[in-house]
DNA sequence: AGGATACTTCGCTCAATCCCGAAGTGTGAC
DNA sequence: GTCACACTTCGGGATTGAGCGAAGTATCCT
């Protein structure tokens, strides 16, 4: 390899294992994790993947805080963000093992959680729906740097509207309640390759639809739509017909 | 990690091993190179690249083409380069170790090719140069999502003035010709961190550069601007004086 | 045909590192 | 103070895979 050219293989090299590719995909949202946390969601020891995480402070690719007894873990900037989605992309879903795993597979695609917010078809669809109806509006980002946090907000807005907020609030929706992180934010959905509602205006409504029983929370993250759901989607938020039910 | 999640994990490992990413870095231009010169890029036996290359191509990274004797090896879609590039805005840059070697990084930092393109400082400054002529005009891409091609048409686009048109049609620019590819596109540069101009305008002028004699491709990706190219560079398309040259 | 070249396959060695459990350190709870 | 908890460090076992050269296959040249 020639001088002077970025030497990739070793950051590489720390995504290419799978329980630090497993870490940096749970971090992926900018999220702060605990040591714990994530070595549950790799799968290892705690003392394999303190090692991991070591590894990775060293490398650059990971932040720590220590809060008390614990040691909270994020992506220290976009960039990084922006390489495993890059990754993400050319990867091709892990291979499907059993029945179970497939009928999960596609159910993650179908509807799921992605951090706090929705995602899978149903977010997608979702997303798709307020822009249609006029309760967000898209605007571009002039200033268009990557965002730093939260996984992917761009250089393009997502602005909540006046009859927005208004149709918002007849679903029972308060869209005040919410101060510290940004409303709305978009996350590149990996399944769909296209962008879903994230940001604190995500979280309330996912909140929301569980309250109103239209959605329940399976396991791992997959996300059931129920009668109920399907109907008030469609009725209250015009969210097109699908294969996201 | 759950099962669903795309699992960045083997590619990053296939391309985090130094002689494998070296081969990668050396295809990112999108050239086909056979086999014993990635060996000598890589600076390993030829039996050892063998296996690597086998391995690429089962990841999909990296495709064949037998020609005779030799088997030529390229990346296989731009996907491809776009998570090398993002790898490499990531990674630092390797230690110098020898004058050569540190002549060689200052020269690939200042022009160089980018796949088909041209990149580095004088990448940059040719884009530049192209928006304040208004040969090309920059617009937001209210469609916005990430888009898959040469490295990282975000929500930004630049769009062929109709002077512009006119003003590459003296320079002997033929925009017309092509139609499979976008026409415009911009790549990330990775030493300049800003963007230069990709798609197969990108394309067309270093060929037109190339066959005007402005510039030379020398070895490894560099790229020499001639006295005919500073001037007409400057001349013709108004790229602004400065360290590229 | 005979030899050179380009590449792959095979057999082997050796180093890296992934993993765990046990023990150690520091913090919070009672 | 004492226990529980979160995390790190250490020691040792097992696996992976990167490396080379030699031999094998296919192609080109004369």
């Amino acid at each position: 390899m020639v001088a002077g050219d970025a030497d990739i293989a070793p950051i590489a090299a720390l995504m290419g294992e799978p329980a630090r590719a497993a870490v940096l995909m749970a971090l992926i949202d900018g999220r702060a994790l605990a040591a714990s946390t994530l070595a549950a969601e790799a799968g290892v020891a705690a003392s394999t993947l303190s090692a991991h995480l070591a590894r990775l402070v060293d490398g650059g690719l990971v932040s720590v805080e220590a809060s008390g007894r614990n040691r909270y873990f994020r992506i220290t900037r976009p960039e990084v963000a922006d390489a495993l989605e890059a990754l993400a992309r050319l990867a091709p879903c892990r291979p499907i093992r059993s029945l179970r795993q497939g009928t999960h597979a596609e159910a993650i695609r179908r509807a799921r959680t992605c951090y706090d917010h929705l995602a899978g078809r149903l977010g997608v669809a979702l997303l798709d729906a307020l822009v249609a109806g006029n309760v967000l509006r898209v605007e571009e980002d002039p200033g268009g740097r990557p965002d730093p946090v939260l996984g992917a907000g761009r250089s393009q807005r997502y602005v909540l509207t006046k009859t927005g907020k208004a149709r918002l609030g007849e679903l029972g929706v308060d869209v005040e309640t919410t101060a510290r992180r940004p409303l709305t934010r978009y996350c590149l959905d990996w399944s769909e390759q296209r962008p879903h509602l994230a940001g604190a205006l995500g979280n309330t409504l996912l909140s929301r639809f569980v309250d109103l029983g239209w959605v329940t929370r399976g396991e791992r993250r997959v996300v059931q739509v129920t009668d109920a759901g399907r109907t008030g989607l469609a009725r209250d938020l015009g969210v097109a017909a699908g294969d996201w039910a």
